[in-house]
DNA sequence: CGCTGGGTTGATCGCACTCAACCCGCGTGG
DNA sequence: CCACGCGGGTTGAGTGCGATCAACCCAGCG
């Protein structure tokens, strides 16, 4: 029986080369497709995925906790950030639908992962997951694929915080959303930014203050134009001269 | 027939938990023991790879180019690095023996990959170390756990870029170098740095200048001591203290 | 109506960058 | 033998980018 999931990107699951949320029987076509399960094992996965419907500022997983569960965010954002004990907060990443909570942990989660408006997601058991993954060889190399890709991520990421000036920043941000949207079928021009300024500075190393004045720089240069509601319009060459560091100081 | 190899840390070779160099015949009993494969299936491992000899400042891979193979380091260290088309220079890890060059590959190498002082490897080709992995899963997984290292670091060091201070971001380098030493069964506390002050600086996103001064700043304040060659001794709690971020402006 | 969260803009400050000089050890060659 | 160049490192003086502090705007909401 069928329930009534709302997706917010339904293209998204039409995409085989993702690995798109398991929630119960209804997805069953796309774990064939994308995690290597035969038809027949569904009922192995379907019965021990809990679906979980999440409010705003909703903590999936707590930094320094035991790491029980492993997630699939199934719509909605979600950020990943780490804390300095005197307050301090750096973002590590955003997951979109069809990204995983945990690739990057071992016995503790080593960050917080934080919803950004309403999300769904499944939840596994940790111990069940890795069980699953030894039956299905699929799901695992698919698992690796996707641990690289963050890892990729990650340090595309380091270069922008360790070498790259506040606006090269910015610009190589609005890109990594605008490519990040094409792989959920979303347009990928004029993009919607479901995080705040906080957000944002807190992902860029920047205050918000920065991040601020940045976009009102790249707004009056007319390299992007800013809409209603979190709306942005990007003009992409010159956008993608400033954020790949072409010496711009301009 | 073993090979005259000669392992800069032969410790390492003896953890478990480590992924170890299969060069060749001579370290079948580790493999068995990490990469979860039957002994008698070795040959087919020992018969993929081809072990590097190695001088300073070699690249086993560049940036942009086709990901045709896949490294383990045997000894020695390994900088990746990326660049921005004007020349600046983010290094996004530092590998050690055990470590691998390519996991967060896909097609093309996302880094250049450089040694630092003589280093030896293992290299096998993509294509038949990816059919490996389809054959010993207990490989896949130890990869995929890897992986996750590799990410858990590199969210780890988005912290220090981002949001952390020259002192700090110095501090907890020397603190990571520490472990990563003491995983490799090296002493812990006088450790040696084999990576020059560039490096240094283009790991933390400093510059040359900015590293040499908080080192003296830490040399002064006897929060670490810098002895003969590139020996640092480590006073662990004030550093520690420091590393972590606890509001140290001092 | 006031309050709050999110965002923008202005003025000033400070940390790390930049530019520069200098030291040291080492290898090379006159 | 010394001169020289070079890579690696340290130290000093001045600058600038982004942080900090502050004021303000706007929309939503009880």
């Amino acid at each position: 029986m069928p329930h009534n999931l709302s997706f917010d990107t339904p293209e998204a699951l039409t995409t085989a080369s993702r690995l798109v949320s398991p929630c119960g029987q209804c997805e069953a076509r796309h774990l064939s497709v994308c995690m290597g399960v035969e038809e027949d094992c569904l009922d192995q996965l379907a019965c021990v995925i809990t679906t979980l419907r999440l409010p705003s500022h909703a903590a999936l997983a707590r930094e320094g906790e035991n790491a029980g569960h492993f997630f699939n965010i199934t719509s909605g954002a979600v950020k990943l950030y780490k804390l300095l004990p005197d307050g301090r907060q750096q973002i590590v990443g955003f997951l979109f639908p069809g990204d995983f909570v945990g690739l990057a942990v071992r016995d503790t989660y080593a960050y917080t992962a934080e919803t950004i408006g309403p999300v769904m997601a499944c939840r596994f058991e940790r111990r069940t997951f890795e069980r699953l993954l030894e039956r299905f060889p699929g799901m695992a190399s698919c698992l690796r694929e996707r641990a690289s890709d963050e890892l990729a991520i990650a340090q595309e990421q380091m270069l922008s915080l360790g070498r790259k000036s506040a606006k090269e920043r910015v610009a190589s941000f609005l890109l990594q959303l605008s490519q990040r949207a094409a792989r959920l079928g979303l347009p990928s021009n004029p993009i919607t930014l479901p995080m705040t300024r906080t957000d944002i500075a807190d992902y860029l190393g920047l205050t918000i203050e920065a991040v601020s004045r940045t976009m009102t720089q790249l707004k009056t240069s007319r390299i992007i134009t800013l809409g209603t509601g979190h709306m942005v319009t990007l003009h992409r060459e010159r956008l993608t001269e400033i954020g790949e560091g072409w010496g711009g100081c301009s």
